[in-house]
DNA sequence: CCAGTTATGATAATGATTATCATTATTGAG
DNA sequence: CTCAATAATGATAATCATTATCATAACTGG
């Protein structure tokens, strides 16, 4: 049953997590939250699951297969160079104003979305012939 | 410097990618190539990261922190349950359409992009109190 | 035909995430 | 308020997809 209230170490977690201006790793999360008070990082993963299914947290998987995660309230979106691996954020949200309800199909309730677009960087084209 | 030919492990596998009607991941691909060749795990997971610089094929990341590909002929997007963790594809992308060549720096090369929706689907929600 | 370079395979190593399990905190009934 | 049942937590072992390593094979240009 999914939970309404937030334990004290989900709580810890998602004020932390909103200060943070970028998305962060849990492990990056776990080292910030440790700072204030005794938490062992599996619960860090724990509640970032359930700051998830809450609507809460939102998350993206780097190139490196780390997961990143941030407050929904900060809807980050970013290029990522496939080849350097640098990630350039985007100012706006592409889908921002558009319409959707009709796309999800009336019995699935969106929560977040993640978009991320991947190709070269201008040194990394400029570096590999074009 | 990347390659513009590729190499025969890279031809088969995208060859078989291509065939794929869903994303698929890297070991169920090797599986699948394995049919027809002689090739190595390695092998194929050294030619998708190849192909994706080269922008024939997209990948994207599971709840269960698989990496899976197809080529990018095919857009799929979906929306994932973040409680039972099914995956429901879009008939469209939201973004079809769309002009970003401002968004898009003039700087960056962008080769595809990754978009999904993640909440709860209607048995999940209904299962958790709405 | 050979030297140098690139691709490949097999396998060991890595590392983020998850499972396990004993312990602690919380909650509700009485 | 007190105890039993349930949920949360922490420490750590286990998992597993992906990557690094390294010896071998294929290829390329001269």
């Amino acid at each position: 049953m999914t939970q309404v209230h937030c334990t004290p170490a989900q709580t810890a977690v998602l004020q932390v997590l909103r200060r943070q201006p970028e998305p962060i790793s849990a492990q990056a999360l776990y080292t910030l939250v440790k700072q204030n008070q005794r938490i062992g990082l599996a619960t860090v993963y724990r509640a970032l699951d359930a700051l998830k299914r809450m609507g809460k947290v939102q998350h993206r998987v780097t190139l490196a297969g780390e997961t990143l995660y941030n407050a929904v309230e900060q809807d980050h979106h970013y290029m990522t160079c496939l080849h350097c691996g640098k990630s350039f954020p985007l100012d706006t949200c592409p889908l921002k104003g558009l319409e959707f309800s009709l796309q999800h199909s009336s019995s699935f309730t969106v929560y977040y979305h993640t978009l991320e677009f991947f190709g070269l960087c201008e040194p990394c084209a400029v570096q590999n012939g074009r």
